[in-house]
DNA sequence: TTGAAAGCGCTACCAT
DNA sequence: ATGGTAGCGCTTTCAA
């Protein structure tokens, strides 16, 4: 009688439940999320009561008292390049068995927005948080070390990490993805890149290892924009205008370089017969495309699954920090049809 | 000095940030989520004092006290094909300058894991919610109606919308693209599908519509699985193989389509010379593939932003729906290079 | 413009 | 096994 009526429609509450049911609010809480802690007679009448009632627990009051909220945070950088699905596939299987939801926000490759995302997440208390890249800005740095709960950097290697660090070094594996075009015997290597995000630059910098180590002249065409298959197209264009000598070229990702091969097709040039390229990511398409993409596989999947195996095991154990706080996981070179020895090509 | 001292890393709350400002708690939140009610000297501090501790907002407490999540819950099949990458787009579009959230949870194209992923969100209380297609378990549809919520059915058009319904008619999709082969004045109109879900299976009802009409035979291959490049091109391979005098096909979408041009390639297939392909969805890919594709146009942008803008009218605005609560978007035909008029083949 | 107090719905802690 | 009580961190009246 002391309420007020008030015109928002009322949500049935646990305390409406415990009502019904005779019992105590803690005890038809007890009942619904910790049954073997009641007595059958009371978890029959609480679970009678909340059926009648079409009772939904709220989350967000169950959240706030204990202070957990079953949940983990995952920022990504894009959600649309192909990149990710492995990386955020991993992350379910191991999360959703034990009964985690996983939440994915996207920075858009830019600092700025990542941070935000970092943020909103924090809002959300999710129990450990994940994160693709290792170049938070300060600010954001310093909301995860307070935050007190497990973060997981992946996909690079970092020299400080803010706590736990799984990835590879990009830079070795663009030195790679080059290198295996100079060890074919071309020397006119040419690189595309879009966008110029930290792990594309590292990747350039490798590129770039090896074509000093080569004695050969960089030719890099590059545009910082969300990658597509199109820009593979124009970029290559791009680089063919300036330096027409280029006989190979390394594309900073698969998209890039399926782009890339249809702008061969396009323009009748042979690949690898006039044109080697060599992608990186390994995507689906990589495989699949005519002719297939060599590339450079990243571990992925292993990369995220190792971050979930390590967080669940924190937040469901111990509570303690693994005693390897940093795990280089490689990456694999993959030849296939699209690169091929420098022949009779110019 | 009564708290007695916990184990648990204390989180910098509102409280903190009030004390460290000098000012209330009631004043502190006003700065901080509505300047314009609080002294520019007032809202300084508050600001000052909230960076310097690295404050982080608990919407989960906000949210419990206001009412309020902001944020709005998405629920589509996939996040890895392409498909919905525009769609979510246009969701961001919308919401995150209205400052509100977009959750998305992905359903894998099963129904069951539908509902779980919509009672799931439900307990997270998102101010309304979208769906991709229309096939909702009648648990989940009564959960929803329950919810008293704004509900956005898309992709689809609904018999018995649950509340608004923005979508197009895929078996007049399905039949525009077979049509469009038979059109081309192509008899032998093979279809490949992957995966099997209600969209498919109204594209392809679309398909032998078609083939009733023009008195040919259906040529069907599919599997239920996630679609992909790779089996794009295995379903062309069974396509052909059980009947060889194919001449055009129409695939259940982009990547499929992908998939069989590549395999066309592979076996020195001219396209559309030796084979027509159309796709369905205009994936990035469709416009920049070598033949480019031709294919369907799905007003996936359009789509969502509509359905974005229905909400935010609703729920900022009066509350009260739109007189329209079904909103048919269309589709476009786009033909390119992978259809031509049946020629020397066969 | 600012603040005090009363919850939002639930769970943890401590009794019984 | 069951229940009372005190918050979780924030926003909302309502008063000053």
């Amino acid at each position: 009688m002391k309420k007020p009526p008030k015109s928002r429609p009322k949500r049935v509450t646990l305390h409406d439940v415990a009502a019904r049911a005779r019992v105590s609010m803690v005890t038809a809480s007890r009942a619904l999320r910790r049954p073997e802690m009641v007595s059958l007679d009371l978890r029959d009448r609480v679970n009678a009561a909340a059926r009648a009632l079409a009772y939904v627990p709220n989350q967000l009051a169950s959240a706030l008292a204990s202070r957990r909220t079953g949940r983990i945070g995952v920022i990504v950088p894009s959600l649309t390049n192909g990149v990710f699905n492995d990386y955020l596939r991993a992350l379910h299987d191991v999360f959703v068995p034990a009964d985690i939801q996983v939440l994915v926000l996207n920075s858009h490759y830019m600092p700025g927005r990542e941070e935000k995302a970092i943020l909103t997440m924090l809002g959300q208390f999710p129990e450990a948080i994940v994160l693709a890249g290792i170049e938070q800005t300060p600010h954001a740095r310093k909301a995860l070390q307070q935050a007190g709960i497990p973060v997981v950097q992946t996909m690079e290697l970092a020299a400080k990490p803010i706590d736990i660090n799984i990835g590879l070094s990009q830079q070795d594996a663009g030195y790679a993805a080059a290198r295996h075009l100079f060890d074919l015997g071309h020397r006119h290597v040419g690189q595309i890149s879009a966008p110029l995000d930290s792990r594309s630059l590292k990747r350039i910098d490798g590129y770039l290892q090896a074509v000093r180590e080569f004695g050969a002249t960089p030719m890099m065409v590059s545009v910082d924009l969300p990658s597509s298959i199109a820009s593979g197209g124009e970029l290559l264009g791009e680089l063919l205008a300036r330096w027409p000598s280029t006989t190979a070229i390394f594309c900073g990702n698969d998209n890039l370089a399926l782009g890339a091969l249809f702008e061969c097709q396009r323009r009748g040039f042979g690949v690898p017969r006039d044109l080697s390229i060599v992608g990186f990511n390994d995507l689906e398409v990589a495989a699949s495309a005519c002719p297939s993409l060599s590339t450079i596989a990243t571990p992925r999947y292993e990369m995220a699954r190792r971050a979930g195996e390590i967080i669940l095991e924190i937040i469901r154990g111990s509570g303690r920090r693994p005693k390897q706080r940093q795990i280089d996981l490689g990456f694999r070179l993959i030849a296939r049809e699209s690169t091929g020895e420098l022949g009779n090509s110019s």
